[in-house]
DNA sequence: TTGAAAGCGCTAACAC
DNA sequence: GTGTTAGCGCTTTCAA
């Protein structure tokens, strides 16, 4: 049986009041008196009870994290920078995995309102009526999500595909195929787009392929179709989906990057592992989930400091320059298989 | 500002009593006074408190889940059994991330135990006292690691490692490396041993290597360790030691399975990621979870249903053959680089 | 600087 | 079947 404030108060000699002010304003209470409490705290083990002082405070001093899938590398990231930003400030996260069904994050998310000061939510599937709506009951940030009148932190698409394009075109490629993934996520809307005006800006010949999942299984379903275009590289939408048509373009026989370059996005761990290792445009996702654990702390403790329309934080990406991109080939040096 | 029981009783015209009962004892009111109550709740969104029930049941309806890492794919696919099994029940989890750290650790548990009915722990570093400490305290469910009167889910190390040594001899191995994780690790002196003694019983000739750390950087660095012994095969401590293995014989222009047969043990997404596709045993991660989590709730609900000494449960593992074993190169047959 | 008292939202006796 | 009462562990007026 955990020691309450009473067993402290009783041991130290003095009210519980005391006790509880020595340990939350210290400042108001007297040095010795301050000290006999600290002494019967820790004889006792003590550690106040939060759901108590969530009662009566308001506060709960929990935070929500809502996923999709934490098993997926990306979102896995997020949740470790969720945790360490969170951790600094003794805040506990409650982390729902939605299994990527929107029907049971709707629920999910209720639950949880009830008992965190905020939520922290990923939720690239729930529409932004739902989102808004929540926004409404509670503290909410979105990652990689924009809702009208809703805090989020974002990646800069635009400029990532920027530096995709930037990158394949110095290596002297001129047709680049694009792997689109989900149709419905926002940031593949974004990606597209940015792909689109880069493509336009340097004259280049964009050629769509899609839409695919983002998964492995999706990169291997789109590989025949890349090589059947005439690009000398392709960009997709994540990393996943490009790890998948690095194994269907080797079980093909065609070399990367001396045949085809490919250039992913997000950066997850399994990119340097893969074989050639991932060009990539880096995401940073474990940065992305501090700051949202900050900007909602921020939102907790001070609701009228940010202007309540679009508060949008865009975080840059980084190319990370591996071994899947190369040279665009010669046009007869290209030796793909009939 | 969420309804309360009281409002929920005005708007019925009931007491507060009345409502707790229709919600938590249905059968306890009456039909159309439970009618009623219903109606109101649906009119207010009204959800219970947690906190404040918690505060007089006891009970708080949270666990607990403590992992080292939750970007590694292992403790991610734990973290989702967890998730899975707990939402059946309505049980929000409390994710806790150590970040490898040992110190950390017992910090966070404390300050974790506080609000939650149990705890899943995923502690391959904390020390036996510490964790049987914790056990006295409240609930706990230890995955994949041993302790003495403390609840535990555990895979069978020493049956995995016998699969693996009957797949690897059925292919014509005789030499056969082991290339170890971490001296510490709990499992991994079980697989050690449980390998020796599969070695012995199987009489081929084991050569051990490491200890190594379990990462794709440990299966780099342990590459050229393996391929200076006689071996025709290896297993690796787990996947991503596998993983980085293959990378470096890639690059070494050892070719896999020809000249030499990876085994992994866990079974990551990963692994089917790989090139060649990792063969590996596949331990039930996300089962553990959900395991772990039912075993949970059997301790919070009927503490004495179950001895209080080495209550322990081993999962099995599966071998899983793709495509990085096959058979022994004949003896001349074996073209390493020099 | 400290203590007494009230009450956060809820449930569990105990009456009726 | 239902209402009344008390109190879970804590913080916060309000007095002293």
């Amino acid at each position: 049986m955990p020691a309450t404030i009473r067993d402290v108060a009783l041991l130290a000699g003095v009210s519980p009041s005391t006790v509880s002010r020595a340990l939350s304003v210290p400042d108001m209470v007297n040095v010795d008196t301050r000290a006999r409490v600290a002494i019967a705290v820790e004889r006792l083990h003590y550690h106040p009870n939060r759901a108590a002082r969530g009662l009566i405070t308001g506060r709960t001093g929990n935070v929500g994290l809502v996923v999709p899938d934490v098993a997926n590398p990306f979102f896995a990231s997020v949740v470790k920078g969720v945790q360490a930003r969170a951790r600094r400030d003794d805040i506990a996260v409650f982390v729902a995995d939605t299994d990527e069904e929107p029907a049971v994050e709707a629920g999910l998310i209720r639950a949880l309102a009830k008992q965190v000061d905020g939520l922290v939510l990923c939720s690239p599937r729930s529409s932004a009526e739902d989102l808004a709506a929540i926004a409404e009951e509670t503290n909410v940030v979105l990652i990689n999500r924009g809702v009208m009148g809703v805090t989020g932190i974002r990646f800069d698409d635009e400029d990532a595909m920027r530096q995709a394009l930037a990158h394949l075109v110095a290596l002297g490629h001129r047709q680049i195929a694009w792997v689109a993934g989900p149709d419905a996520s926002w940031s593949n809307q974004h990606r597209t787009v940015g792909l689109r005006a880069a493509a336009t800006a340097r004259d280049v010949e964009l050629i769509e392929v899609g839409n695919f999942a983002p998964t492995y299984e999706g990169g291997v379903a789109a590989a025949d179709q890349v090589v059947a275009t005439e690009a000398t590289a392709v960009v997709t939408y994540n990393d996943l989906i490009a790890i998948g048509l690095l194994s269907r373009l080797h079980a093909r026989g065609i070399s990367v990057p001396d045949d085809l370059s490919v250039l992913g996005v997000d950066d997850i761990e399994m990119s340097r592992m893969a074989i050639p290792a991932l060009s990539t445009i880096r995401l940073p996702q474990q940065r992305a989930g501090q700051i949202a654990v900050e900007t909602l702390i921020g939102l907790i403790t001070m609701p009228e400091a940010v202007p309540p329309i679009l508060r949008s934080n865009a975080l840059t990406g980084e190319l990370i320059v591996r071994n899947s991109t190369g040279p665009a080939p010669s046009p007869k040096g290209r030796k793909r298989s009939p």
